[in-house]
Parts: structure tokens; sequence; C-alpha cells
DNA sequence: TCAATCCGTATC
DNA sequence: ATACGGATTGAC
């Protein structure tokens, strides 16, 4: 008797099914393997969980129709993880089998399995020094031990030597480790640590950008024990690390590390929920870590990991914060190239020495939000504290959360009763910066055109958040962070957050001593956070407003988003655990559907996931017209 | 009384 | 989706 995962999007159908092995496949029938089965009269995938003597099914059982290869892809640690994610998104176990289980490739799984993964080298150095307590950390992941640990990174290249110590320190105890980064530029960062530390071969890169073929390589050299370390892009976090000993991710604040398709496990948490399940180690950091990340700190689940002040104070550059619009206004300097005269001297200082400038401005087309015509904080719903739009021409604003119209708004902070819409900034920044500074080279990273790095010798550099390419050296001897209005006023609660991170990558690229110019207000916490180098303390701060204003993650939400009927259905089916509210539904901008949020306590949060599940079973039994995609924890409430 | 058809429900 | 069982219908 074999108990199957049959591949089915049914959510009713979310339960292994039982099977008679036909003598024939009695060998080859074992857990983890691939399989076809007759279900419902149609023949089906699914992955072998399990072998049992006894059925739990009374009824008569069909045989396994094929095996469709020997190789065991789903391994036991792997499926607790997916089972785990499934029940925590109110997602179907074949949904995360998806994610975790790459297609097949036969013709690469036809290659033999190579010898087994050697020891690695001893460790050249300690990289992990300039932190306190990061020896410590090191030594007791060599020696079998499972520290876990939220990371501060100082600013510099030397993260990913850092990362890639852990790595190491992991593999001298003869277990594995995954390390997941949030893109192609920081892969191959990691991945050039990972050869430094380790030596060619013992470790695999995992990325879409290899392809299937490749990529499935990769992953069975994996499964198979030929390599015990794994670097790679969100999907990476399900590799099937042999006796995992290490999680890691880099900074885990970027969107990018969240899965796009159901149920959208961002990586950060698959590996912290892996960590748990199987009792391995974890870093989670950055040079910002996230809310969520800080948040391991406050349930003692993770210890910090930083540098000691003095360690700190003398690496991380000097920060200079603009102020807001008036001090603009009287700036002549700032009419004249809209560069205002402090940032104007700081590059012109680097320049003169022969150095590269970094100019970080805002990605074009957020969506306009409103703001406190006084104190510019972002404007919200007196009602449910959800980001307020102006939607089309409307003369009153409106909740994008619950909908209300915010009539007599008045502002949280400063009271004041006057909006007015947030300004973003243009692509116009770097051509008027050209012209400030004649016979500078100009280049630009952003969207398509992203550069890697760029040549020693002064120059401006112009890139969108994300897109800043490395310096030479230790790194750049001037930022220019611009617009840093248009990056807090975004009408999303993280976005001062992101602003943060945003802040704080630029800050890393940049070398000792560098200095540093954000055009944003010196008396808001999120620069203050800046000037000093303590993202963590922004992020517990921010942690203790948010669970004040029943924000996640002090609070769990749900989006429910589909067809008008079909989400009122939905949200009309459900029984909402205590303390549990509906806001909403409001129309999705650029699309046909609508979107309803469910707001529940915190401590709730598993009986929402379990009601959500139960609902989306039984409206699947009951086949109700209409899609509802549920979607736990977004990201994207703004 | 039997066969054809419809509808609901389980899918091993 | 598809298959199966039970209920229903209509003809002899």
């Amino acid at each position: 008797m074999a108990r199957v995962a049959v591949d089915t999007p049914l959510p009713h159908l979310d339960r292994p099914f039982d099977y008679l092995v036909p003598a024939s496949l009695g060998e080859v029938a074992r857990p983890g393997v691939r399989v076809r089965v007759r279900f419902a009269g149609r023949l089906m995938s699914g992955l072998l969980l399990h072998r049992r003597a006894e059925a739990e099914h009374d009824g008569r059982l069909s045989p396994l129709a094929a095996v469709v290869s020997a190789e065991p892809v789903l391994t036991a640690e792997v499926l607790a993880l997916c089972r785990a994610l499934a029940l925590h998104g109110a997602g179907t176990l074949s949904d995360v089998l998806r994610l975790a289980v790459p297609p097949r490739h036969a013709r690469v799984e036809a290659v033999p399995a190579g010898p087994p993964a050697a020891p690695p080298p001893p460790p050249a150095a300690d990289a992990l020094t300039p932190y306190q307590d990061g020896t410590a950390v090191l030594r007791a992941l060599a020696g079998g031990g499972a520290p876990r640990v939220v990371w501060s990174a100082l600013p510099g290249p030397g993260w990913a030597a850092s990362l890639a110590a852990a790595v190491q320190a992991c593999l001298a105890s003869g277990r594995g480790a995954v390390l997941v980064v949030p893109d192609a530029g920081d892969l191959a960062r990691a991945d050039a640590a990972l050869t430094a530390a380790l030596g060619p071969g013992r470790h695999v890169a995992l990325t879409a950008g290899l392809g299937p073929p490749e990529r499935y390589r990769g992953w069975l050299r994996v499964l198979r024990g030929e390599v015990l370390a794994v670097v790679g892009t969100r999907a990476a976090a399900f590799a099937p690390v042999r006796d995992l000993g290490l999680v890691a991710v880099w900074d885990d604040g970027d969107d990018s590390l969240a899965e796009p398709r159901a149920p959208y496990p961002h990586a950060r948490d698959v590996l912290v929920r892996r960590a748990h399940l199987a009792g391995a180690g974890a870093v989670i950091g950055g040079w910002a870590p996230s809310v969520e990340a800080v948040g391991l700190l406050g349930s003692r689940w993770a210890q910090p990991l930083a540098a000691p002040r003095e360690v700190l104070r003398a690496r991380w550059p000097r920060v200079q914060p603009l102020g807001g619009d008036a001090e603009l206004a009287r700036d002549p300097a700032a009419q004249a190239a809209r560069l205002p005269s402090l940032a104007f001297a700081a590059a012109r200082e680097a320049l003169a020495a022969g150095r590269p400038v970094l100019v970080q401005v805002p990605r074009r087309g957020y969506h306009p939000g409103l703001a406190c015509a006084s104190c510019r904080s972002p404007a919200r719903c007196a009602h449910c504290a959800g980001p307020l739009a102006r939607e089309g021409s409307a003369e009153t604003p409106a909740c994008r959360w619950c909908g209300r119209p915010a009539t007599a708004w008045a502002c949280r902070v400063c009271a004041s009763t006057q909006l007015r819409p947030v300004v973003v900034g243009d692509r116009r920044t770097a051509e008027e910066l050209g012209r400030a500074f004649p016979g500078v080279p100009v280049r630009a990273s952003a969207g398509d055109h992203v550069l890697d790095e760029v040549p020693d010798g002064p120059q401006l550099v112009v890139a969108t958040p994300g897109a800043e390419p490395v310096a030479p050296g230790e790194g750049y001897s001037a930022a220019l962070l611009l617009d840093g209005w248009a990056l807090l006023g975004r009408p999303d609660l993280r976005a001062a957050e992101e602003a943060l991170r945003r802040w704080c990558a630029a800050v890393g690229r940049c070398a000792p001593g560098a200095r540093v110019i954000v055009s944003a207000d010196a008396s808001l916490p999120v620069v203050q956070a800046l000037v000093r180098g303590d993202p963590v303390g922004y992020a517990t701060r921010e942690a203790a407003e948010r669970a004040a204003l029943h924000f996640p993650p002090g609070a769990r939400m749900a989006a429910l988003i589909g067809a008008a009927a079909a989400v009122a259905a939905a949200v009309e089916g459900l029984v909402l655990p205590a303390g549990g509210e509906v806001l909403g539904p409001t129309s999705v901008p650029g699309t046909d559907d609508v979107r309803a949020i469910i707001r529940v306590p915190r401590a709730a949060g598993r009986a929402l996931a379990a009601e959500l599940a139960r609902g989306a079973r039984e409206r699947s039994a009951r086949k109700a017209p209409g899609s509802v995609r549920m979607h736990l924890d977004p990201l994207d409430v703004g």
C-alpha cells in the first residue's frame, strides 16, 4: 500500500490517497518518487509519500499506474516543511509541492550520481570577527550546534564572505547548508565568496537563469548528496540538502523573496520554518533586517548578531539629512540644479578625490498616495488605519482597505486637516547632475540596464533602489539619496521600512568615511535610524507601532481577491475568529477584481488560516462559481 | 418491471 | 474533470 499526494488543484481533495503497489513496482515504489495514478477515472501525477501495511481507506484500492522514475525527489524533511507551509498559508499541499519539487528532466536524471560530497577545507579566516559573538556562532555551527541569529551586516562587500564562513563552518560539522539571496547580482557575489571559502565544486548555485536542464542538474546533485551547500534565489529555499545544519537569507526584506504563486510563501518564512522543523541554525540578515526578522528576536527564537557600537561607528558613513521642502525652498543651489548645496558639495568633494559618487533616485510609477500637507506623514483612514488615496477625479479621498470616504480627515501625528499628493521623483535627475558637473561621466543603472559594477575613477552613478552597482575597493566615497519623501510617502504600511532598507543598501555600497546625503526630514525616526546606523532599533520600534495600529506582524491579515460576487460569497461563508474583522471589499485598480481584507489578532492567526482553508474546501466541494485568490500576510496591502 | 436519463457526490 | 450510484421518469 502506498500513500500518494495527487497533483490536483482542488482544495477539497487536498489529502493523501491510498493505492495498491503491484508486485512489479514493489522495489521502485519508495517514499518520495514521482508516480502516475488513476484518480476519478483520469491518469494523474502524484508523489509517493510513504508505504504502509494497512490502508486507511476501507473501499477498494486502485493500483499505482506507474512509477515515473526511481529518483526519490521528495525528502521527508521537505515534505514536513511543505505540510507546515500549506497549513500556515491556507494553501494546498499540492500547491506547495509544486514550488518545492522542480519538473522532471529525464535526460538529466539519466546521468548516474557522482561521488558523495568531500569534507571542506579548514577555514582560512574568520569573516565574522567584527561581530559581537560572531566567532562563537561559527564555532557552534562547526561543532554541530544550531545558533539562530538576526544579523545586521556592516556596510561594505564583506557580507558575502561572512555568509560563506557560516556555510563553511556548517559543512565542517558534516551537515548541509542553504543560502538564499534576492537576485542574480547578489547570487554572483555569494557564489564567488563560497568558491573562495570552500574551493571549487563544493556548492551549487540554483537560479531560474540557468534554464530547466542545468537547474535540474544542480538540484539533483543536491538531492543525491554530491554537494552539501546551495546558494540560490527564492526557490532554492526548498533545495533538498542532506542533514540540514544551516539556513541563511541575505537582505530578507527584499520583496523578490516573496513567491508570486499560491500560497505565496516568502523565502524567509520558508527558511525559518525549515530551520525550526529540522533543528538547523539560521542566519537571517542584511544591511537592514526586516521588521519580520526583528520579530524573531522579540520571541527569543533568534539572537541578534551585530558589530559592537565602536566598530559600527568607525564603519558607518556620515549621514546628513537635508530636511523638508521648507529648507529646500531657502536653498538657492536647489533651485539651480534641483540639487541642494549640501549634496552638491559632498559630490564635488568625492569627485575631486577621484572617487565615484552614488546617486539613488526612486523608481517612477508608484501609486500616488496622499500625505499630511503639514508633516508629510502618510494619510491613514480614521476607521481602520488603511492608506488613503484619491480614486480617479473623486473629490473626497477614500481608504484603500475598507473603502470608507475620508470626510473630515485629520492627521494622527500633527492634527492638520490638509492633504496633499506625494510627489514622485523623475528621470531628469541624471541629466541635471551631468549639467551640474560638466565633464564628469554619468552612468545610469536601472530597470533593464542594471550595471553589476563600475570602474574606478570620478563619476556619477545614478541608480534606482536595488540596482546600485558595486564600486571598486570598499565602495563609493559619497552617496546622494534623492527624493526620500517620495519613498516615505507611498501608500504602503511598509513604506518607511522599505525606504530605510534601500537607503541602507546604498550605505552598504559606501566606503568607510563616505558622506551620505539623504533628502528626507531629519526629525523622522526612520531618518534618525539611518543617521545612527540602527535599522534593528527602528524595526523594533516599527513592530511595536504596527501592533498598536493592528498592522502585521502585530496582527494577521488575509486578502481575498476575485470577482465581486465570488469574494462576497467567500467572505459570507467564513466564521471569523474572535476579534476578526472584514475590511472592504474595494476595487483593485486596473482590474475587474475586488479585494476584501480580513484582519485578526496575531494570536488568532492559526485559526484564521484554518478557517480560510475550510472555506476554500467548502467552496470547491460545492463548485461555487468564480475563483477567489487567498493571500495570507500579503506584503502589498497598500 | 425495466431501461434510459438525470443529478449529486466522491474521487483511494 | 469523470465515473458511479441512486432517484426519477416513461414505456411496456
